[in-house]
DNA sequence: GCGCGGCTGGCAGTTTGCTGCCAAGTTTGA
DNA sequence: TCAAACTTGGCAGCAAACTGCCAGCCGCGC
């Protein structure tokens, strides 16, 4: 595409990304690895919202690693976007230092390195091409990679930032309430009552409400 | 019955204390109290079968009182048999000191005192019928009544006794098992793990698995 | 042997919990 | 103001769990 592999190219803001090089994320067949404070630093909302709602998945014989900070846990929703993701077979880790700079190597061809985040303005998108350069910087994410902890891992010991409706939802659940009971007194039907206790569950890695019971009080949840 | 009120009679085993004076214990109207190291003081095989097979309830109007040791929580089968009293209505307490005497008061006018636990032979037991004698019996028993706690409070924060079994079902069930996957793994059909786990529930006091799960975790019962 | 009580497992019926689907209401952003 | 996205709740079908009933088995004492 571009005539010269060694001229790198800065794009203005994310818009400007999606127009010049989107069709760089989706043509990734190999080996597509990311890194980032948490999953809205690349992939304005638009893009997101598309692989979400669809039922995007790897397509077999493409790795999809993504690196996040803590951050990326940090409420509910978030938390709950990186289980689809892993849910889909993405694979995720948790890096506790903040990740360096922001990155993607896509195929090992292709680097994007995002600028700071801007006070104001566009954010700043460099795409790299240079082999050399390429295969230096997927090097250094890998080591941070291999240095880091799988997502499951760094949920199994650490409870869940929880809404306040869920953690009264949990009061509920462990002080014995049934469905019936526990949906009338949050004024929710029956149905959103459930909804929000299988996310809950699916907050707490539980496979039964015994389970969930266990893992919410071994974590804290319970008072 | 007798002609002497205040001559005290002394009865030698329990099928003699049966005979002569298991007529005053289905007779009780008012108040029946008794105290004792666990439910097996008193009453024989026999007579206990009875009370427990049938549906029996204090009739409206007789207060039912019983003081036991924590031997009497020994193991799941005892905790199990105060608990269906309790839900029929027995007032139970927990009296950590040692029992004094073994006692049954009845309808403030007959007391019954088992002599010390026989090394060999049948135990003794003497009723006593003199006013100012049972006066002051009952009311040293109201005494430690008071002090004690009630069976729930003392079951609160202990964590019952469990068999091998029933702690293999909670691991099962803290892993997150579905019933079958569980039943299988135990070679039990479904009716009976069921079972077990409804009988593990009523020791938990729960009323929920998911409550079972946060009070078998905050009782220790999970690893 | 016989009967008895206790434990077990199968069956059936009920309750409780789970989830996909859709329609209606609400929010959001252009 | 309109449309798209999100949330909610009802419904329906299903899965999981709970329970009563009964028949069969086993060990016990007579």
């Amino acid at each position: 595409m571009s005539p010269d592999q060694d001229r790198n190219v800065t794009l203005r803001g994310e818009a400007e990304l999606a127009a010049r090089a989107g069709h760089l994320f989706g043509n990734a067949h190999e080996e597509f690895v990311c890194a980032a404070v948490d999953p809205n630093t690349w992939a304005a909302p638009d893009v997101r919202d598309q692989i979400l709602a669809s039922r995007w998945k790897p397509p077999p014989g493409l790795r999809v690693c993504k690196l996040y900070n803590p951050a990326a846990l940090a409420d509910e929703e978030s938390e709950r976007r990186l289980l689809t993701m892993a849910g889909r077979g993405v694979e995720i880790r948790i890096c506790p230092t903040r990740l360096p700079q922001e990155t993607i190597v896509i195929d090992r061809r292709i680097a994007v390195l995002a600028g700071p985040a801007p006070v104001q303005g566009p954010r700043m998108y460099t795409v790299v091409r240079s082999p050399e350069v390429v295969a230096g910087v997927r090097s250094l994410y890998w080591a941070t990679w291999e240095s880091s902890i799988t997502l499951a891992e760094y949920r199994r010991g650490r409870p869940p930032a929880l809404s306040d409706q869920s953690r009264e939802i949990l009061r509920l659940l462990g002080e014995g309430f049934k469905d019936e009971t526990a949906a009338r007194r949050l004024s929710l039907s029956l149905r959103t009552y459930r909804r929000r206790v299988a996310e809950i569950l699916t907050l707490l890695d539980a496979d039964s409400r015994f389970q969930a019971g266990r893992r919410a009080h071994e974590l804290g949840l319970l008072n």
